[in-house]
DNA sequence: AGATATTTTGAACGATGTTCATGAATGAGG
DNA sequence: CCTCATTCATGAACATCGTTCAAAATATCT
């Protein structure tokens, strides 16, 4: 029995990961179920014992997505972790250039992260909201060393504003369909943007 | 003979504004042909007499919407047009709320802009290319105020990277998905924004 | 080994966009 | 008006999805 649930549990890795391939490959649209079953060696019908629908199979595969980005920033605040060396903008500026890279090396899958939306009276697990945007604490230490005097409340507000400003500079620049910022200025812009955001932090009032 | 053609543009029409109300709303996914064959009263092939496919239909719908957003930031910016009257500012703040608003208000249509995906192998016509993001241009003048010095190049890239950042403000504070912001809240954090933007962009070097 | 419980299977179902043979409607020529 | 040719509308049929479920296969227990 114990081997059982064991055997499900490595076929269910087996299948987020072939979910991850695909979706990495050929976008959210090119995930179907028979390919996956093909993929990892199963009937059709067994992937619902893996797992309850495609929803969760997406959300499961966001979630490794989720992960791997929060290391990436882990990575570029490591550093200026005390906020005592360097300046505050620089770190904000290397966070939001980390994020635009993995948005750009990882781009199907950090698509998916957005346009997925669950299949109609279905709703977001909690465990998959519990882990969603905890990147905004990155944000916040960098943020309070710009705005001493804000509140705790004020600053969490402020860190989702930010990030959901670079998020849509990312986001339509890396759009190939309608040409917002070209990709090839995207890097430079968004240093610009946060640090006019920075500077307008700092300056007086 | 124009007989036909007259009748074939009338319901083509009839059913573009069948698929901008399911849109509304049901969302893009609500959106079913066999639903538009039943509204405009034709058979589910006529369809195909009247739209080349569904994207073609989606297309149509987000150029009526795209057509009302630049009516709504047109009458948004008439009364600074000569830059004169007001704070430059200012002009941008009520801007980024118009597009706040006529997002709230046309959740669905606006999303769709977004969310739509040409079918694998097809490419977004000519005419729908064309008609995308001149919403760019209201944010110009207000930016050339702000930015006497940069050149025309750099206004424009500015203006893009300024647009799309309101725009990913929006878009995740209008998300249900993750936690959403109030609506007050919303509108605060854009003008909060904007005007930090202001500020950074013209406080000195 | 036999009985019982569990799991896997893949055919079948219900949606959905799209196509196409068929038949109806339309218009032109006599 | 009748006839014929062209055009158009129709909805059944098809391909492709995710999902379900009765039956077969397998495992577990006594």
């Amino acid at each position: 029995m114990v081997k059982t649930t064991e055997r499900r549990d490595r076929q269910r890795e087996a299948l987020v990961l072939a979910a991850e391939k695909a979706i990495a490959e050929k976008g959210l649209s090119g995930l179907k179920a028979r390919d996956l079953a093909d993929a990892i060696g199963c009937s059709l019908g067994a992937i619902y014992n893996l797992v309850q629908d495609m929803d969760e199979l997406v959300l499961r595969v966001g979630s490794r997505t989720l992960a791997r980005l929060d290391d990436a920033l882990a990575e570029a605040t490591k550093g200026s972790a005390s906020a005592s060396s360097g300046d505050a903008t620089d770190t904000l500026v290397a966070i939001a250039q980390t994020y635009c890279a993995f948005a750009r090396e990882n781009l199907q899958l950090w698509r998916t992260l957005f346009e997925h939306r669950m299949a109609e009276g279905s709703i977001v697990p909690e465990w998959a909201i519990s882990e969603q945007m905890t990147m905004f604490r990155y944000i916040l230490a960098p943020l309070r060393a710009l705005q001493p005097r804000a509140s705790e409340p004020e600053l969490i507000l402020l860190s989702r504003t930010l990030f959901s400003a670079v998020h849509g500079v990312v986001m339509l620049g890396l759009e190939e369909k309608l040409v917002a910022v070209p990709a090839a200025a995207l890097d430079g812009q968004i240093e610009a943007l946060v640090r006019v955001i920075g500077k307008g932090l700092t300056a007086g009032a």
